[in-house]
DNA sequence: CCCAAATATGTAATCGTTTACATAGAGGGC
DNA sequence: GCCCTCTATGTAAACGATTACATATTTGGG
């Protein structure tokens, strides 16, 4: 491999001014410029960056740590951090981890040296554990918080969007209203009961236990869900998945039990998946910009950088969004207009 | 931030000991072990993976160029990747880059120092521009060739899996059998366009130039491409989309026209992602196994790595697999059964 | 009891950069 | 002609680790 040396050696020159030159810092008379251009470009120098940031002390990339996800989710989030991070100049060191603390732990001190800053998204972590991450360089906690404000956070409006799916679920006559919950370890899942409650409770209407059923974000729980909710004797005639899978799954069974979607149930879901629109009947949900959480994570991660993390902490949301498509009724046959669906979904 | 000479001195020890300690390499007592250790824990020492690896001149990091991939696909390979690269103590520096020459000649140059192995997907380059890449460091090329022998590759057996689905559709009756081709740039679709016509000419099928349209891999392309194959005065009885979500794209167009899927029209697609099984009717498809595909790429590199790049150069393929749903008939109803169902689509 | 081998530790070079500081020459104001 | 200020360049010290080599101590065989 050529080095900075030999190109110094090769242009008759010091490395300084090699340096120089090729980082246009310092003043460099325009002949030697030439002369060192050429010869780098005709020796094929490319700078060792490994080299570079050890004496910088920068790397110009940042950490990403991430539990499980599968799909849209995880690709549109990386896509978000990636255009922002590539117009920031900034590389991306991806890491999927086990969730819990010590995982976490592991994984950040592996990025001493490799990045500049972490974005975190454990949503199973409870915050508390997250508390003292054992890092100098700057956090950003993706889809939970933690306790006090040591941390900068962003979270999805997951209450406010549960209580707006919830309060068109009761503008449009239903009372008795299901959920499935996700897990209760999970920040998200958590907030989206909340918005449930809430909603319900605004509009008069008395919690039941037996219509909140323990769920875990997959197709198969919201399947068996309903097998139990539709054997209750007073039965629910709208169901609200707290993420789309599960929404999924409920529609499955509902067809299997020649259930009417959305005569006889209404269906919502949460999140707003692409195959949302493809259901039959399509998925009312709630969506969530998912390539914004990405990019403003790493804003956040950014703005900490440069700050050198001594900066106030923040914690922002990424408001959410009402989609209503057939799957609650009260609308109109919506079909998806193809000549916009301008993304490949699969390129291969 | 604490450095192995904080440790040295707090410990009493030259910075050589610490090394061993921390590497177990050379040997050390019992002693001066323990007390290393509990210095180093005491101080929370963490390496520097940067100064590390300019000395040991290894990133254990893997570069990972990808072009603008969207939903399943995208997740589903860096997941294949990152599982065979941690298992091997590797780490991934992922980049989505301009799939042209100068796009992937400056995101290559960007790693050294970085990483110690590229993987790169460019399906829409022409194999003859890849061939000489400007890189010392192991390269294997994803989803597409280069003309001599120079790059390890990996591929999807495209030809023959469309071949298999075409075969399909001739042996369930069909004989005319259009195909929505994807771009011509593309290593994939021509692929599966060799495999459509290689299994028309087994048949003793004549090739009907009317019945191969464009396509470019959207949903709106098989969209369109249908108004205009139904337009034909001798229609087509089957459609052969070059991956799914131009399917999707033709089983919409189908029902608004009202066209029968699959007693008028057969419909068949490619790549076989999660949305497929959901559709309606559910869609025949060519299985590409996409986690396999990330996996086995990271172990051509990783095998590259070790050999440094003084190897034999390797061409693999993954294979595919013919799924026939309910789009190509034939097939009794077939409906998910959702116990098996167990990945979060969507974790949030 | 001596010497070789094994064990434990230290010293210092090295990886490929950047950059503070030093140096040298040129130009200009007085 | 002197001194100061620029400009252009070079020297060498970092950055934080690993490791070849040197050194000192212990062990054990004869």
């Amino acid at each position: 491999m050529v080095t900075i040396k030999d190109v110094a050696r090769e242009a008759k020159m010091s490395v300084a001014t090699v340096s120089r030159v090729l980082n246009g810092s310092g003043p460099v008379s325009e002949e030697t410029r030439r002369l060192i251009r050429e010869v780098a470009g005709r020796m094929r120098y490319v700078p060792h960056s490994g080299a570079r940031s050890l004496i910088t002390s920068k790397t110009q990339t940042l950490g990403v740590l991430l539990p499980d996800l599968y799909g849209e989710f995880f690709s549109e989030v990386i896509r978000g951090m990636d255009d922002t991070a590539q117009r920031n100049g900034f590389h991306l060191l991806i890491s999927r981890a086990y969730a819990d603390r010590h995982g976490i732990e592991t994984a950040i001190r592996a990025m001493r040296g490799r990045a500049d800053g972490v974005v975190v998204m454990s949503p199973d972590l409870d915050a508390e554990s997250l508390l003292n991450l054992p890092s100098t360089i700057p956090v950003v906690l993706l889809c939970s918080v933690s306790r006090g404000n040591e941390i900068d956070s962003l979270t999805i409006q997951n209450c406010r969007g549960a209580r707006e799916m919830v309060a068109h679920l009761i503008s449009v006559g239903h009372r008795r209203i299901a959920i499935i919950k996700g897990s209760p370890r999970n920040y998200d899942a958590a907030e989206r009961l909340r918005g449930y409650r809430m909603s319900l409770r605004e509009a008069g209407i008395m919690l039941d236990p037996l219509l909140e059923r323990e769920g875990d974000f997959t197709e198969a729980a919201g399947y068996s869900a309903v097998l139990k909710l539709i054997a209750l004797k007073n039965r629910p005639t709208a169901i609200f998945a707290a993420n789309d899978s599960m929404a999924i799954g409920v529609l499955s069974a509902l067809r299997e039990s020649g259930i009417a979607v959305p005569e006889e149930m209404a269906v919502a879901g949460f999140d707003d998946i692409p195959l949302a629109r493809y259901m039959d009947p399509p998925l009312s949900s709630v969506h969530v910009p998912i390539w914004e959480l990405g990019a403003r994570a790493v804003d956040l991660l950014l703005h900490g950088i440069t700050h050198k993390n001594d900066h106030p902490r923040r914690r922002e949301r990424v408001s959410t969004k009402l989609v209503i498509r057939r799957s609650t009724g009260g609308v109109p046959a919506e079909r998806p207009p193809p000549q916009t669906l301008k993304r490949k979904l699969v390129s291969v």
